[in-house]
DNA sequence: GATATTTTTTGACCTAAATCAAAAAGTGAG
DNA sequence: CTCACTTTTTGATTTAGGTCAAAAAATATC
């Protein structure tokens, strides 16, 4: 669903209110693989997915390390960079061809000061993000390779479908040999 | 700090917003071990810690596991059922003796529409939180045990000295014996 | 369509940390 | 001050999953 579309299946938008959004937001095509932002920037851009799967890694003791995945109607900012002006650890991969639009945090503080009823949406997305890194942390605590995998098959099923073994792993926390493991059983 | 002096040190206040905020939240006190919210309820109450040690808990196979300490200047609210009126899973516990402050979030939102300048505030502490958990999770992620520990002593060795060894040792997702160990390195 | 490259699987071995159990140390209440 | 209870430490044993290495399968490139 495009970002507009997106957006008012939340809240009501005039046709005024739509060319504002679009004039300050870009749309953009990736192929699979591609890094749409290199961790260890000050990016201040929010990224919205419209079509596709992609995901937020970081890289640790050389390794590359999945830290979420991102499907359709979903957003992802880095945080860091544009809360507390540091280098965000998190960089973002096409994990398939993707279509997305983007827009600057000052953006989106230009679209809230015109559409104040955006500030709700943006704050129940805040929401949802806190929500998913609790559940994935409760997910990883204590529980073993297999429950781990169980809950993904369970809650994520598709994503399985559209992303790598490796970055599937590293996502459980767990190696790419157990995951391989597992998944003979 | 109390929580009006806290907003002022972001953001300037009327004496009439100071009387406003006041009508609208409650101060508590707390003894060592009180639990101030239980898991599984729909509570819709922030509560701000004045001074003192908390931790949000939740259980799992039995199990008590420490999610996150919060100390005096911090915010806690059970995102789950906020935002997703669902029953939390995570409860509240004071550490030691505890002075906060509580508000609902209706109250909240009362506060926010008469002093629209606190939304700023209220979207920096979310992503204060945001920044809490996604620390936490890349301190957990492929961290050996004595890494964890080592992380805890850098980063808060303040909490180390007011909360007991098992509340540690889950809060680092180890267990208290491991923990013990490695004290004793 | 053959070759190169990447991804996934399989195998053997090893280690960090869990588990179970019990002793020791610390804390509190009457 | 003593008894009860909680928290921490120590010990012995087990095991899940990591590591290293190489084969097999899948995918991409020319």
């Amino acid at each position: 669903m495009e970002l507009v579309n997106y957006i008012k299946s939340h809240i009501s938008l005039t046709d005024e209110d739509v060319l504002f959004i679009n004039s300050h937001t870009q749309k953009e095509f990736y192929h699979k693989g591609d890094i749409i932002r290199a961790p260890h920037t000050k990016s201040q851009k929010i990224h919205y997915i419209h079509k596709g799967y992609a995901r937020n890694f970081y890289e640790k003791n050389g390794k590359d390390i999945t830290y979420f995945f991102l499907k359709d109607n979903s957003f992802t900012l880095p945080v860091d960079a544009v809360y507390f002006n540091a280098p965000t650890k998190y960089g973002l991969q096409a994990e398939e061809d993707l279509q997305l639009t983007s827009f600057k945090y000052s953006d989106l503080l230009l679209m809230l000061e015109r559409i104040p009823r955006m500030a709700h949406l943006y704050e129940l997305e805040m929401a949802k993000f806190i929500k998913q890194l609790s559940d994935k942390y409760y997910l990883i605590q204590f529980q073993s390779a297999q429950d781990r995998y169980n809950s993904m098959m369970e809650k994520y099923p598709d994503i399985l479908l559209h992303v790598s073994l490796g970055h599937v792993a590293s996502y459980l926390g767990i190696t790419q040999e157990t995951l391989s493991r597992i998944r003979t059983k």
